[in-house]
DNA sequence: CTGAAAGCGCTTACAG
DNA sequence: CTGAAAGCGCTTACAG
């Protein structure tokens, strides 16, 4: 059927050497071969003008480097994970490296079968923002040493390669802004999910309101409903719970259900109900009124990653540390869903 | 250093057959090839035993089959591009194949070096948003006969397969809708880009004021201009003409774009301007008021793109058509950013 | 019913 | 300075 591909073999047989010759010399290694510079230009010569592309599904066999990384994350199509896949795309390309970028969907399960595939495509480096209950595989891949940063969230008692956000300290800010502005009931909206991000956010938010001697509020949605539950379920509290009069959210997507439940009731932003988002949006700022977010260094956390997997990947003999956790600070970005006193 | 991986060969010396059994047996060809029940319960079990996982990389080599499928849109960030990439990854992992996902940032160049890159890591599909100028090389790809869907855009006098919406019918339905609630000075601010999808947004929109008599105002904003600059020219554009009371947009991102020209002048949407964007967002329904638009559907576009790559790819030796387009509706979603006459 | 062996397209230690 | 050859881990036509 198909032409065979033209191989290195081919060249070799049109320039009259060995494949090693050529090997070497598509390979930069001709100084460090010493071959004559006359053999070099044929050889380059032949393979331009024959089209020469590597297959890199051999060059992988051969070498054990797949020259893939694998990524994965919630949702591919989140805009806070895209982003940062953006980044990481662009990095990893600089070096010649491709992405393979998959939905754990949050699911063990789903994760599992990735982690599966990741191995049997012999991906190079992991990065991965893990859902609940991986433990046992991501302790499993830093046991086989393979090049590893978890991101977003992480295992705290695992010794493995971390960037993530101080969540405490920025849901501890959000509160002090909400504070500030005159809030005096600041209830927080957030996940029925015990993974370390979630409980550290709590954390920020329960400090801030114990430091004022106000009392805490918080409503846990179910982890897996879906919108229109939310927002139901956001409604119900807002009803319920007249005196409050500001609302922390936990992640982006409980704020966009927090928004349409407050636009359902028409209720008044900030006046009536103060809204902080845990995690930027790329239109909060066109919203009326524009909404007050906690944001994720998007650029930071690429540049933490990468680093990380890059010092792993170049490193393999000589891994200088084994576990490392970055932690950047979130940034508070204060718009006018939020009194000011 | 690292211990030897588990092999094929392994599993062969442990059941003591060949490697080419063990082969038969692990890709379900037993009965094919009648190897007896019992040994192949032993082949299983060995396989189990030790965590046999098998090296895509020398499978792929030997069958020419990378399982792999290539999709490069504009920013893989995109919200668009990427709620289309969520659905083919689903779509493609459960026929076991992975995504390769990249952004050609719209540029030609970029464009060729990922070709190039997919072509070495010998994807098994191809799923592209072409940019401007890369028609030669997606003739090349055709010629070569590798499974390609062309989707969002494509090249007019080449026979892919093609997805896309009906541009035209979605703005001229979007000024229609415009003339419906007695706008009278409608413009279209789109790109000055020369490519189809474009040109054909430009045509329905012309089409429209045409049947009514109305006249057309174009203005065209530089297709690479950051977005500070296309707000600033937006800006410019409104208050230059005062008298046009309805804008069209023909991209989701210039309709952010013009959404902030226009908060800035603090003009009223709709009462002094009508505003549709070509393209939903996921929070146009959000915004104050909501913002009217011409939304792609993306299931039926993430379909449409794996039914015929899977036709493609299924079907190599005797590929029933060589070319097909198919054009789905878009869906105009009627919010309050256009009068009601 | 099963195996010996060639082949996929590269790389690389080794020899000369 | 260059080549012969083994090896990476799999598949598959062919033979028996």
């Amino acid at each position: 059927m198909k032409k065979k591909k033209f191989s290195i073999y081919d060249i070799a047989e049109e320039v009259g050497v060995s494949t090693a010759t050529v090997s070497y010399v598509l390979n930069g290694k001709s100084t460090e071969k010493r071959i004559s510079l006359d053999l070099q230009k044929q050889i380059l010569r032949s393979a331009k003008k024959n089209g020469y592309q590597p297959n890199m599904l051999a060059k992988g066999l051969s070498t054990g480097k797949s020259k893939i990384i694998g990524m994965m994350v919630e949702y591919i199509s989140d805009p806070f994970f895209s982003s940062i896949a953006r980044q990481i795309e662009d990095k990893a390309s600089q070096r010649g490296y491709k992405l393979l970028y998959s939905s754990t969907e949050n699911s063990t399960d789903k994760t599992k079968d990735l982690l599966r595939v990741y191995r049997e495509t012999q991906v190079d480096g992991y990065i991965i923002a893990p859902p609940p209950g991986i433990e046992k595989e991501i302790r499993g891949l830093l046991r086989s040493k393979v090049p590893l940063v978890l991101f977003d969230r992480f295992c705290p008692d695992l010794p493995s390669f971390n960037v993530i956000v101080d969540n405490r300290a920025g849901c501890y800010e959000a509160t002090r802004h909400f504070i500030a502005g005159g809030h005096r009931n600041i209830a927080l909206v957030t996940l029925d999910s015990g993974q370390v991000q979630m409980t550290e956010r709590t954390k920020g938010y329960l400090q801030a309101l114990e430091e004022e001697g106000q009392p805490p509020l918080i409503r846990q949605v179910p982890f897996e409903a879906p919108e229109e539950e939310r927002v139901r379920r956001i409604i119900a509290f807002i009803e319920d719970h007249p005196h409050v009069d500001a609302l922390l959210f936990s992640t982006n997507y409980l704020a966009i259900s927090g928004i349409k439940a407050i636009q359902v009731l028409r209720r008044a932003i900030p006046g009536e109900l103060g809204v902080i988002s845990f995690d930027d949006n790329t239109h909060f700022d066109l919203f009326t009124p524009s909404i007050t977010s906690v944001a994720q260094p998007v650029l930071g956390i690429s540049e933490a990653i990468m680093d990380l997997l890059w010092r792993q990947l170049d490193d393999q003999l000589f891994p200088r540390a084994k576990k490392e956790t970055v932690v950047l600070p979130p940034l508070l970005m204060e718009r006018n869903s939020v009194r000011s006193a």
